[in-house]
DNA sequence: ATATCATGTCGTATGTTTGCGACATTAGTC
DNA sequence: GACTAATGTCGCAAACATACGACATGATAT
């Protein structure tokens, strides 16, 4: 039933990416991590109000769509922005929508 | 189960709207609406590979998130991008990630 | 009025996401 | 080595999204 893979593969990445942002839960991570710049570790979850469990599920797949990085320093983990994944995404999103911008509109 | 609503008003404004581009089904139908500047109407179907009754579908997403607007013309109704619905959630998404952008990263 | 065309809405099957408790793993501490 | 702390992974249930056939609606043409 997922006929998603009939689309453009430049259409398919910029779905994949905004899917990953499409959760608040996934945004109010990354927005702490943009606060707290020393990239405190996964306490994320004294901060998000969801258990440990689904708080590390939501920065797995922040990490897999590499907007976040982790870095494993002893028994804690580093999370932070990964300021490289997110600006591809900040390209990929402006190539799209300059190309509705750019768009004339006749209704 | 759905705890949405534990975040930020503007989170959740960008989640939702994030998810509405999140398939490419629709990403295609903006693509093709840009295109096709005289905004044609509900043939974008025998355009995008998937049935009437699913692009009807994902139009009225579009639609329900201001991204396009349809006008009744008789018996078809002209679809078209919405210009001023788009700049509004360009304006929140540059809001978000100017906010990441600025963020200090040490790891 | 009835036939037809362009659309939309409903119902439903199947797939995907979310949330979480329970268990597993791995690093330091005594 | 046994203990605890910080994480991650598994497995399941509930919710949501996707796709589509079948039916409904509404405009226009004859």
């Amino acid at each position: 039933m997922n006929k998603a893979e009939r689309f453009d593969d430049s259409l398919q990445e910029l779905a994949r990416l905004s899917k990953v942002i499409s959760h608040p839960a996934r945004l109010a991570i990354l927005e702490y991590l943009a606060k707290t710049r020393t990239c405190i570790s996964g306490d994320v979850s004294d901060f998000i109000p969801l258990s440990r469990t689904t708080v590390s599920q939501h920065l797995r797949e922040l990490r897999e769509a590499k907007l976040i990085k982790g870095e494993i320093d002893g028994l804690k983990i580093n999370y932070c922005l990964n300021s490289k994944g997110i600006k591809r995404f900040n390209k990929m999103y402006k190539n799209f929508f300059s190309m509705l911008n750019k768009a004339e509109v006749s209704c």
